[in-house]
This record gives C-alpha cells, structure tokens and sequence, in this order.
RNA sequence: CGGGGCGUGGCGCAGCGGUUUAGCGCGCAUGGUUCGGGACCAUGAGGUCGUGGGUUCAAAUCCCACCGCCCCGACCA
C-alpha cells in the first residue's frame, strides 16, 4: 500500500473528543472516526486491525470445533417476548417497526436468536455437541458511551454458543472456549487475567471474565495479594474483621438534620465501622426489606437481587417514608414496622454499635445487633473493599479497574427451556438443550493493546494484530534512484509474505518518521540517498527502537528474523 | 436523567461589553527552493459561525428553546 494513496489521514493534534489513551490514538492515527456518540467508521487501518483480530479468533474457534455462521443482525420480537427480555432489556435495546407495524430489535446479543436455531435444528442426543459462533455486529443503547470505542452503541462481537446434553458437555464447552480465549488473548499481545464473573441477571451459572489492567477499565476487580482469587468486584466476596466497641445499654442520643454515615460519623465523632446503615429495598407488590450494614461498606444491590428477585431496588425517599414514616438517614432495625430484616455477616457479634433510632433527628447508640434487632438471616452483601480478607486464603485483598475484553458464561437452560430447544436422549425423554455463551469485544481488544503497549510516540501494534508488517521509510522518493531501491525492497519484503506500507508521500522525512510511530507498525525499513551513498539500509523496531544498519539484499532476511522473533514473543 | 464543559473552513483555536470584507496556526491546491526526526517563499481555494425563534437600524456576539459532542455520576449478560 502506498501511502500517498491511502485513506489514512493522520492528525497532528489530538482531536478535542478524545480523553482517553486508545481514542486519541486510534483518532489520530487515522484508525477510526467518530460519526455520533458511541458510533464509529473503522477505517481502513483500523478496519486491517479488526479483520487480523477477528482472523485470531475464527482460527482459535476452529480449532476447538466451533462452526461459524452468521446470524441476522436485526430480530422480530416475537423470539424476546417468548425469552422475557423484551421487557427485560429496556431502554439498551434499539428497536424499531417495519412498514406493517411489527416490532423489530436490532439484537444486543444472539441467545434468542441462536436457541431458536437449535430449536429448529437440534432433535436428537445425536445432535449434541454444537459450537457455533459468529463475528458480528451488536447494537446497544448506552446509557452513556464513552471512552471512544471501549463503551460504544454499535460494535463488533464474537459470540458463541454451546449446546450440550448434560452438565458434564457443558463444563467441556466451556473447558474448551476458556483455553481458546487464553490462546486468543495471547496471540493478541493482551496483558490479561481470568477472573470470577458475576452472573447479574443472566443468572447464577458459573462464569468468567477475562479482563485486563488499564487505567480507567470499567470493571472493578477484587484480586488476592497472595493466592489466585481473582473476582470481578459485582461477584466477588470478601471477609472482613468484626467490630466490636463497647457494651452498653440502648440510648437515644439527638443527631438533629445529621443523617448521611459522614455526618453521623463527624457529629458523633466516632468511626464510620461503629455506625449501622439501615437500607429499604422494594418491590413492586413484595414486603419491603431492611438490610443492615456496617457504615464503612457499600451494599452489594447484585447479591439482594439474586436473592429475593430481579424487581428489589433501594426505596426511594418517599417509599422510606411510607415504609417507616421516618426521613431516610434516621431509619433503623429497632421499630415496629414492617419489614423483614436481614444483616450483613460482619454484625453478626456486632457491639456498642449506632444506627438510626426509627425516629427523626435520633440515632441509637449500645447496639448489639443480635440482641437488639429481629435479624432473619445473616449474609455477606457487601461491596468488597481494599485490605478486605481473601475467603480462600486469609490474606487482604487490592482492588483495580480493569477493562473486560470477554466472558464465558454457563448459561443452563434458561433460553432453551422458554424458546422449546429440546432433544430427545437415549431412552426417548425430551430435554432442554444445556447452553454456554461466550463473547469477545473485537474493538476492546483493539483498544486494550492501545491502552497497554503505547507510548507518547504513537500506537505499538503486536505484530499478529499490525494492519502492516512493515513501515517502507521512502527518503526523497523523487530521486530515481531511491524509488528504484524502494521498489526493489517492496517487492522483495511482499514475495517473502510481507504486509507493507510504503510511505512515498513527498513530505519532510521528519514527518514520515513520527507518522511511522504513530501507526505503530512493528518493523521500519528506511530507504534514502544516505542508504543508496553507504549501501545500507536501517531496519528498526517500533517497541524496542532497536536499530539496524544492513545492505539491501540482507533487508528481507533481517525482517524475517525480527518478524518470527516477535510472534515467538506472543507465544508465550 | 443529575452536575460540569463545549459547538466558528478538514483539525486545533481566537473573536462573543453588537458594527460593514469573520481571523490565526496546521492541513489542502499551484509553482519554486529544500530534503535522515513535524523545512521555507509566493499565490490560492475553502466557513449556512450547531438549529430554530426573538430583541435590534444592525447578531458569531444579547435573550429563549431545541439539537449535538465530551467529562463526572447514576446505569451497564
């Protein structure tokens, strides 16, 4: 390719959008271009990037036996009304009507699609095992995009499915794409980790993300300072330490407009471990819950959700009143109202704590909780913070952001049972097809190495994913004898299986070389009149900056060195 | 949706207590000189000042509404 006939379009300064690392890189190099919030051209750099990804992919599926095929990227909604989550999904479902008036969505993700395949498709345990899997385009309607094409409303996903007949196909499949991941990742230069995933309201199979450390990723991730537990922080759980402080009986004491814990704290002057958050969720049409929790914690909404139902949220301010006609921030376990009242594990031997009086303006202060309040169960829902206890091995945990660049999910029955994808096994009984789901962001890959490998100079692509091998540095490509070389060295770098990009633009060779950076192609080959003079050409390397100087006919031979040195590198 | 910021040639910005032809840098075009880490000279093209309404003799500039984009938050198989 020749650069002064490409589309690339690099830019000097930083477009104004672009905040994070990867956005600014993938705008200035020309890789993408924004044409609404959350919505992208892939140029024909960035485009190369995601077909050498999306080829990554397609292989390491193959290997494993999954057989690629490609779905509609637009569904009736008919297939979502019989799963649920037509109403389910809400807002982030684009949806529209044809001519007639039926309702279409443009699909989130295939699940429905795919079951209503092995429906049609799969009768018998002789059928079973399948893997397919699909690269394709989703449509999502964030609440928010950003960070250019990490959070975006059309973008670009591998997504597989397994159908099994039983537990033990299922914990093969997923055996199976886990190591294709690992394989992927790898090949793609990612800095990653597999860690525990929750299964939000997909449900409580077992699942793992697999993420890596960025700045600013959006997942949080709870890890283990010594042992292996790795968890995304919606799933993660922690241990703590009790605390206990002095016994005492059961006061009153006035708090006047104090309520939020940091006021209570700073007015009461003690610390926020000694207070007792008193959380109402609710429900439409279910007993209102009391969660207790020790001030210096979060609640974890996942886990109050998995445990009493989708539809529990934390009550409004109105709802609180009407619950237990107190202003919220002076609630407490000790009244008489209505509610069932669970509490975290950690207060369980709880002393001499604080929490709301159940009256305005009040709090109560000598709390025992197992005395004092009408717990119905204990259980851990709390957030996981820093120096919280790992439950495998005692040691505190860290917390870090991390950007998630995939998931594997067992997804059970759930699709199958509602769509009717049944089988017939052996002895002749009907059964639901055991299902897997696994998902792969091609662009969050793309921005991921953007993230983890570049410098201040530009991009740094892993040389299994560069939409170039090699960066032709043409020098006064007027001088005939220069552009005679660069056509020598091009032709001999493409028989040898090269991808290369000659940059013959006429411009200063300042230029040139900080372009050469900002693209982040692996391999550099300078050809100029200085070249031509001494008989030796330089053969540099993007992330190293290691440079060579060698005759022309050893130009190929030290680029395949350097090439198959860099892909040993991505074996790990 | 709440809070904040911003919309002026392709990109980055100035102008915004009302005034005639809306500037600057980069880029682009043409010619020439240069040529190993963002050269220089000359000439030139390119703008409904986000949209709509209002105030005014006069609006990029003042007022109102709307739209879009970015950041923080809420949210997120």
């Amino acid at each position: 390719m020749k650069f002064s006939k490409s589309l690339i379009g690099t830019l000097r300064q930083d477009p104004r959008e672009a905040e994070s690392k990867s956005h600014r890189i993938l705008l200035r190099g020309g890789f993408i271009r924004q044409l609404a919030a959350g919505i992208h051209t892939y140029l024909p750099l960035g485009w190369r990037v995601l077909r050498r990804i999306e080829q990554i992919i397609r292989e390491e599926h193959e290997r494993i036996g999954a057989q690629e095929l490609l779905m509609p990227a637009m569904s009736p909604s008919e297939l979502w009304e019989k799963s649920g989550r037509w109403e389910e999904y809400g807002d982030d479902m684009f949806r529209f009507k044809d001519r007639k008036g039926r309702d279409y969505c443009l699909c989130p993700t295939h699940e429905e699609v795919v079951t209503e395949i092995a429906r049609a498709k799969v009768r018998s345990y002789r059928d079973l095992p399948q893997s397919w899997f699909q690269i394709q385009t989703k449509f999502r309607d964030e609440l928010r995009p950003r960070f250019g094409v990490i959070r975006s409303r059309q973008f670009i996903m591998k997504d597989s499915y397994s159908l099994d007949r039983d537990e033990t196909g299922l914990e093969k499949s997923y055996q199976l794409h886990k190591e294709a991941y690992i394989r992927i990742f790898t090949r793609c230069g990612i800095d990653f980790e597999m860690v525990q995933a929750s299964g939000g309201v997909m449900g409580t199979g077992q699942s793992h993300e697999f993420i890596a450390r960025v700045d600013g990723g959006e997942a949080t991730i709870v890890a283990c300072s010594s042992c292996d537990y790795r968890a995304d922080i919606e799933g993660a759980q922690t241990g703590g330490t009790f605390a206990g402080f002095e016994d005492m009986p059961v006061t009153e004491i006035h708090t006047p407009d104090v309520g939020t814990i940091s006021e209570v704290s700073s007015f009461l002057k003690v610390p926020c471990q000694q207070l007792v958050k008193s959380i109402i969720f609710t429900a439409p049409g279910k007993k209102p819950l009391l969660m207790l929790l020790r001030g210096d914690y979060e609640i974890n909404e996942d886990v109050v959700k998995n445990r009493f139902g989708f539809s529990y949220r934390p009550a409004t301010r109105d709802e609180i009143l009407a619950v237990s006609g107190v202003e919220p921030g002076f609630i407490g376990p000790t009244g008489t109202y209505s509610v069932d009242i669970y509490a975290d594990d950690l207060l369980k031997k709880a002393t001499g704590m604080i929490t709301g009086a159940n009256k305005n303006n009040y709090h109560v202060k000598g709390l025992n909780i197992s005395r004092d309040a009408k717990v119905k169960e204990y259980f851990n829902m709390r957030v996981p913070k820093a120096g919280d206890i790992c439950t495998q091995c005692g040691s505190p945990v860290e917390l870090y952001n991390a950007l998630e660049l995939g998931q594997i999910f067992k997804l059970g029955t759930k699709y199958s049972e509602r769509l009717g994808a049944t089988f017939l096994d052996e002895k002749g009984a009907e059964k639901p097809v055991i299902m897997g789901s696994y998902g792969i962001g091609l662009e969050r890959i793309m921005a991921c190495v953007c993230e983890q490998k570049a410098d201040e100079r530009g991009a740094v692509w892993p040389i299994s994913i560069s939409p170039y091998d090699v960066y032709l540095v043409v020098l006064n490509p007027a001088e005939e004898e220069v552009s005679a070389c660069a056509g020598r060295i091009s032709k001999a770098l493409t028989e040898a299986d090269f991808s290369i990009i000659i940059d013959d633009r006429d411009i200063s060779a300042g230029i040139k070389f900080n372009d050469s950076d900002l693209l982040g192609i692996p391999l550099r080959v300078t050809i100029g009149p200085r070249g031509i003079k001494n008989g030796k050409f330089d053969v540099s390397l993007r992330e190293s900056g290691e440079v060579s100087a060698v005759s022309e006919d050893a130009v190929v031979k030290l680029c395949q060195d350097h090439k198959a040195a860099l892909l040993k590198k991505l074996e790990k």
